[in-house]
DNA sequence: ACATTAACCTGTTGGC
DNA sequence: TGCCAACAGGTTAATG
């Protein structure tokens, strides 16, 4: 469940770590390391490297290295990021609440003593040495209308497979799309390309609001409509019952009702 | 070229 | 009570 938002709590969780000095790296898991990389070239590449900064591109976290390299941090939906021996956030939604040496992937060591862990108990997150950044969208904090309606509102797909579609706008997950559309009173289902300009509008400023609200509320799961996303769950609005459907290739709940 | 589906991973949940 | 299939969601490879 780590969308963009949790990983730009990470990013942030990590500013402890820039400008200091990568004094070790420890792979435990070799299958974590992406695009044939191994832990002799992650080793190579890092250790003795100051971090200069750290970026986000939707659901990816950067870290920028002194000599070039640029860390990509990857966490699926299980993954964590733990600075020292604990997390900005302590659970997510669908993983498990533990915190078990085992599940840590990846670990680097700093000269200020600090440590970075990246735990993810079902692997579906990784490390990748310079990820190719031109595959993803603009970010989903900042994306302008005329982006959207040029990357998003294209094409008769569903709207919501569009809105997860990483490489047209980042960092949006099932969650928060599922908000933002139920917000919006827009339809998953929609073709991407049948919005009015009203509705182009409206879905643009819903999802930018979306975003920051539930930013600043601690995580993608703290939506009007999550505590009712299960089957047999209500609209919080009107009190139908959710439509529960396979949309994009993935779950997805709305009110049959008020989203038009 | 584009769209859809399946596979990947594994801990947790729910039904029998 | 125990077993096991289904489920969760982000990504990518495979298929249509």
């Amino acid at each position: 469940m780590p969308e963009g938002i949790e990983v730009e709590i990470y990013r942030q969780a990590a500013d402890p770590i820039v400008g200091h000095q990568i004094t070790s790296v420890d792979c435990p898991d070799e299958w974590f390391l992406k695009e044939g990389a191994t832990a002799e070239h992650v080793s190579d590449a890092v250790v003795g490297q100051r971090v200069e900064t750290t970026r986000r591109i939707g659901k990816l976290m950067l870290v920028d290295l002194s000599n070039g390299v640029t860390v990509g941090l990857r966490f699926g939906m299980t993954g964590r990021l733990l600075v020292d021996d604990s997390g900005p956030i302590d659970e997510l939604e669908y993983g498990p609440k533990a915190t078990k040496d085992e599940w840590v992937r990846f670990r680097l060591s700093f000269d200020n003593k600090r440590q970075l862990f990246l735990h993810d108990p079902r692997r579906l997150g990784g490390v990748i040495l310079d990820p190719d950044e031109s595959k993803l969208g603009d970010d989903m904090f900042s994306i302008t209308q005329e982006r959207l309606q040029e990357r998003v509102l294209v094409g008769t797909v569903a709207l919501k497979a569009r809105l997860l579609d990483q490489k047209r706008v980042a960092g949006i997950g099932n969650l928060i799309c599922d908000e933002t559309l139920w917000q919006s009173g827009i339809r998953p289902d929609r073709a991407a390309n049948s919005l009015t300009p009203t509705e182009q509008s409206t879905l643009h400023t819903t999802l930018l609001q979306t975003v920051e609200t539930l930013f600043k509320q601690g995580g993608s799961h703290t939506g009007e409509l999550q505590s009712e996303r299960h089957r047999a769950g209500h609209c919080p609005t009107d009190g139908t019952e959710l439509s529960r459907e396979k949309i994009g290739g993935r779950t997805t709940y709305y009110c049959d009702v008020h989203q038009k």
